[in-house]
DNA sequence: GAGATATGCTGAGGTTAACTCACTATGAGA
DNA sequence: TCTCATAGTGAGTTAACCTCAGCATATCTC
């Protein structure tokens, strides 16, 4: 058994944890607004900076299109998101911020970040700054 | 908006997306096993060493009572944990691996660890232990 | 330019992992 | 003893996914 894979569990082990209590926190703060699905799809959105195919959607978000259909429902019922035909491909529908999905997308962030920011207290910032480099090194192509 | 606030949102997002990933991949490979959710109950009453009450098990999972009933009614149907009365209070049980559920651990283990390994690949041994290190650090009370 | 094939989205229905609320059985304190 | 708290569970709900099937539109092949 040696150390590197023991690292690798116990890596797997911790990540999961602090994701389900972030969560759990995130719950708490978004209540009454939107879920975190939603909170995904706002931010994604955000970031990408232009209607997105909901199939682009998807793709980005890393689940099957299906499951963002239901998704952009709800959000375009709440008035966050809106649908339009994509003029290049009828077939196609651009999903894309209202200016209160962006709004509230704001407001989200925040208290995301008070949630994370709790936890993170506990290491120094330049703990922080690397750990944010660690992961990102992780996630990138 | 200083940095350091920055560096907390990001950290949130790359947290999710790559939880959500080994998620996904551990998926695969646990198929036609157990789901996640088993495979915690197994982790922590393996990690516990001894029977634990329904209730002190989810208090470790950090789930309501009430969830994790469900939860190892699947496993004790499965054979894979065993419920006996506790014999210090009739109203408790007291939850434990069998052998089954023991053996089945050290598999799901490895293909665990195997989904999680390839995530870590991209790091340098050195900087595994510096990630598991900050992430144990973030979760310690 | 017509027919086969591929693509984009959605209806229907299922699974996992949680939740709450209400109930029963048992234990513990006034 | 009578009350109140605690341990577990039945019933029912929610979020976030999934697959499979189907329709409309696009594209490719002849």
């Amino acid at each position: 058994m040696p150390a590197a894979d023991d690292t690798a569990e116990q890596i797997a082990a911790l990540l999961d944890g602090i994701v389900r209590r972030q969560r759990r926190g995130s719950r708490e703060g978004f209540k009454d607004s939107v879920t975190h699905g939603q909170f995904r799809v706002l931010r994604t959105l955000d970031h990408a900076g232009r209607a997105l195919r909901l199939s682009e959607l998807a793709a980005q978000l890393g689940i099957v299109p299906r499951s963002a259909t239901s998704v952009v429902d709800d959000l375009e019922s709440a008035g966050l998101v809106a649908r339009q035909p994509d003029p290049k491909d009828r077939r196609a529908t651009l999903v894309d911020l209202t200016p209160a999905g962006r709004h509230i997308l704001t407001t989200l962030r925040e208290k995301r970040r008070a949630v994370m920011a709790t936890q993170l207290a506990r290491l120094t910032p330049a703990e922080q700054e690397t750990l944010a480099h660690l992961l990102h090194r992780l996630t990138e192509d």
